[in-house]
DNA sequence: CTCTAGATTATCT
DNA sequence: GATAATCTAGAGC
């Protein structure tokens, strides 16, 4: 699927990119997922209907999309770890400036680096695709199948990928097995997009 | 190539 | 009060 985000400001260009890879999370009893806890305020919308944004904001500082899946209180979702840049680069790079620029740091500054990231690079991890895409708590609930939302995903019209290889979910290292290892991270191999941590391509 | 520190705060027990 | 579905630069091999 595409996923595709409308400007608030008409002016600027809409952002559009290929989900090259995810992490899927499948239930309570999967310990690896925020649905370990049962229902909280923040995960609460993975109770409910497929097809909604689930985002969630960790390590103090970055946003993480996902897709609610499965039958209304069946909480699991689908984590977009990194997308293929289509069109709005520039605007992708304009969002990530500015949300690198809210954030104060210290050693690591990113913004300072920005300009180096190669296209295909502006998305490549799950706190990059929200940074890029300028994904934050606003979304959380959004519909992603309805056409009219400024947020959503689509089909790719140039279809799905021939290949998808899987592995063990990441930064996931609290979570006993066998939930730590199921092979539950797909990409597309040898794809420029995919995370760094990913294992990069 | 691998490993590590450090940024930063909502949300969990 | 501890931790987290992350990321980057820098050090070491």
């Amino acid at each position: 699927m595409r996923l595709v985000r409308e400007p608030a400001d008409p002016e600027t260009e809409t952002r559009v990119g290929r989900i090259v890879e995810v992490e899927a999370y499948i239930g309570p009893h999967d310990l690896a997922s925020h649905a370990r806890f049962g229902r909280t305020a923040r995960n609460a919308v993975m109770f409910g209907p497929a097809g909604v944004a689930y985002v969630y904001f960790v390590y103090g500082m970055y946003w993480c999309l996902n897709v609610v899946t499965e039958p209304e209180q069946r909480p699991a979702a689908v984590l977009v770890r990194a997308v293929e840049p289509v069109t709005g680069a520039a605007a992708m790079r304009k969002a990530r400036s500015d949300w690198a620029s809210r954030t104060r740091r210290g050693a690591n500054r990113p913004q300072d680096s920005l300009a180096r990231v190669a296209g295909e690079r502006l998305a490549s991890g799950p706190g990059l695709v929200c940074a890029a895409f300028s994904i934050t708590r606003e979304d959380d609930g959004r519909d992603l199948c309805d056409p009219s939302s400024a947020l959503r995903l689509e089909t790719d019209p140039n279809g799905a990928p021939t290949e998808i290889r899987s592995g063990r979910r990441i930064g996931i290292d609290y979570a006993p097995e066998p939930w730590h290892s199921m092979p539950w991270r797909f990409w597309v191999p040898g794809n420029a997009s995919v995370s760094a941590q990913g294992g990069g391509r």
